[in-house]
RNA sequence: GCGUGGAUCGUAUAGUGGCAAUUACACGACGCUGUAAACGUCGCGCCUUCGGGCUCCGGGGGUUCGAGUCCCUCUCCACGCA
């Protein structure tokens, strides 16, 4: 019998909003905080579900956007659903396109532009000329019932509205799905911002119910009054937005908490859009201050270590990003000592781990002299041996939040790896 | 020996008589936070107070206001013919 969505919080800190919890899903609990892996076109790039869960993986993050353009939802829902496609029979989670409309929208044609700014640029950059500066004509535009994509693929247009994304993620048939949501960017100013938000908003109530409407059910047999319960298959989260702005932000996580839909609210909430890398905790506590203490929470796309520390820390239970598999096959990897680039001519004849301490099975097996040879050789291996040492890294790391939180440690676990790692 | 091509920044290439050098790879560094990303940006003769300065296209002569580019010659390489 699958168990119905649910979540538990075991341990709170004391003076901070970090919790410890299990989320129950119907393909597995996952002990919280806990970092999502990101596969977005379903499967965890240069890596085999094996490796991914052998690295101590509890769940997988794909997306909507791109499992819709390529094999197609539909497809999906034939090959028998996520979970048995990709060979991943743990928790899943889909993204819901609401990244793309920025990614192939105000970031598309600028690599220099991302979710996060630094302090430093901001202002300079918030001066139209050059926020409006794009080469390339974008990949993706924003109308008030949906946004038009243009395939990164092949160029077709789609047109995705919150009914249009509910929909894939419910032939998609993760365990949690997220409602269509726009992350602006950080160069958007406040007024967009604010624009921007309300379409969320009503873009997130109409998620809900379409969800509550269409989403998979698991009934009770044997009972055919009305007080049957049924129970939806998928958890719905609701995204938070505002960018930077502490009203925004504060009235997001109200609106959303209170937003419902015949009774029904939503299962959890993610806090995505833009931040100032200097005061991103900041507003992640806005949101948690607000948002219901017995809901999870996902801070979508976070996943530097330091950030990770600070989103526990600060009330976040879930936390995906492609940090750590990206740079992976870019040639960079995690030590507790920081981040180092093995393309770097100093690791040609190292013939050390790449950190001692880590028990991964790169580690134990290969050099970084060997994996630099494998990048320098373009050599496949290198991402895969890569990958694995870095998700490891990083979903020890929060394993190792979790733990101290329950055992009371964390603060010291926080300032020893913090101190060793930005030294 | 004769003939025909060649000789350009580590390698392979582009190159018009004009204020002096293209592209790729390699090399060096940096960046990457809900994946457009096994990717991107910058550098790659020397010096720089970042304005610029100096030196460069096998060697040596020459023509020209000016030559990697034209002429002569030498060296080396490739191919062909003896």
């Amino acid at each position: 019998m699958k168990k119905k969505f649910s979540f538990d919080i075991h341990t709170e800190l004391p003076h901070d909003l970090g919790r410890t919890g299990t989320i129950h899903t119907p393909h597995g609990d996952i002990q919280t905080p806990a970092f999502v892996t990101v596969g977005t076109k379903g499967t965890v790039k240069a890596m085999t579900p094996e490796q991914v869960a052998e690295c101590g993986a509890q769940v997988v993050l794909t997306n909507t956007y791109h499992l819709y353009l390529e094999p197609g939802d539909a497809e999906v829902a034939e090959l028998g659903g996520l979970h048995k496609m990709m060979n991943w029979s743990g928790p899943t989670m889909t993204d819901s396109g609401g990244f793309q409309v920025f990614s192939l929208g105000a970031a598309y044609g600028n690599k220099g532009i991302g979710k996060i700014s630094r302090k430093s640029q901001t202002e300079e950059l918030l001066l139209p000329e050059i926020a409006e500066e794009s080469e390339q004509p974008k990949m993706a535009r924003i109308d008030p019932n949906g946004v038009t994509f243009r395939s990164h693929v092949d160029g077709s247009a789609h047109y995705f509205t919150p009914e249009k994304s509910i929909e894939i993620q419910h032939n998609l048939g993760a365990d949690i799905i997220f409602a269509f949501d726009e992350c602006t960017s950080p160069y958007e100013p406040l007024h967009y911002q604010k624009e921007a938000l309300e379409r969320t908003h009503r873009w997130a109530q109409r998620s809900l119910e379409y969800h509550k409407k269409f989403c998979p059910v698991r009934g009770n047999s044997g009972d055919n009054s009305s007080h049957a319960t049924v129970e939806p298959l998928q958890a719905l989260f609701g995204i938070i937005q505002g960018g930077r702005d502490e009203r925004l932000r504060k009235e997001s996580a109200t609106v959303l908490s209170e937003m419902h839909c015949e009774g029904m609210g939503f299962d959890g909430f993610g806090i995505g859009g833009s931040f100032e890398k200097e005061d991103m905790m900041t507003a992640v506590t806005w949101c948690n201050e607000i948002l219901p203490k017995e809901k999870p929470r996902h801070l979508l796309g976070i996943g530097e270590p330091v950030d990770l520390f600070g989103a526990v820390e600060n009330g976040c239970d879930l936390f995906d990003c492609v940090a750590p598999t990206r740079i992976a096959r870019n040639g960079a990897v995690y030590t507790r000592d920081g981040k180092i680039n093995l393309n770097n001519a100093k690791f040609r004849n190292d013939s050390e781990p790449i950190d001692g301490m880590c028990a991964c099975y790169t580690c134990k097996n290969y050099t970084r002299a060997y994996i630099a040879h494998l990048f320098r050789a373009k050599e496949m291996l290198a991402a895969t041996l890569a990958s694995i040492h870095n998700l490891h890294f990083i979903i020890h790391l929060v394993d190792g939040m979790r733990e101290t939180m329950k055992s009371g440690d964390f603060v010291n676990y926080k300032k020893n790896f913090l101190t060793q790692y930005e030294k």
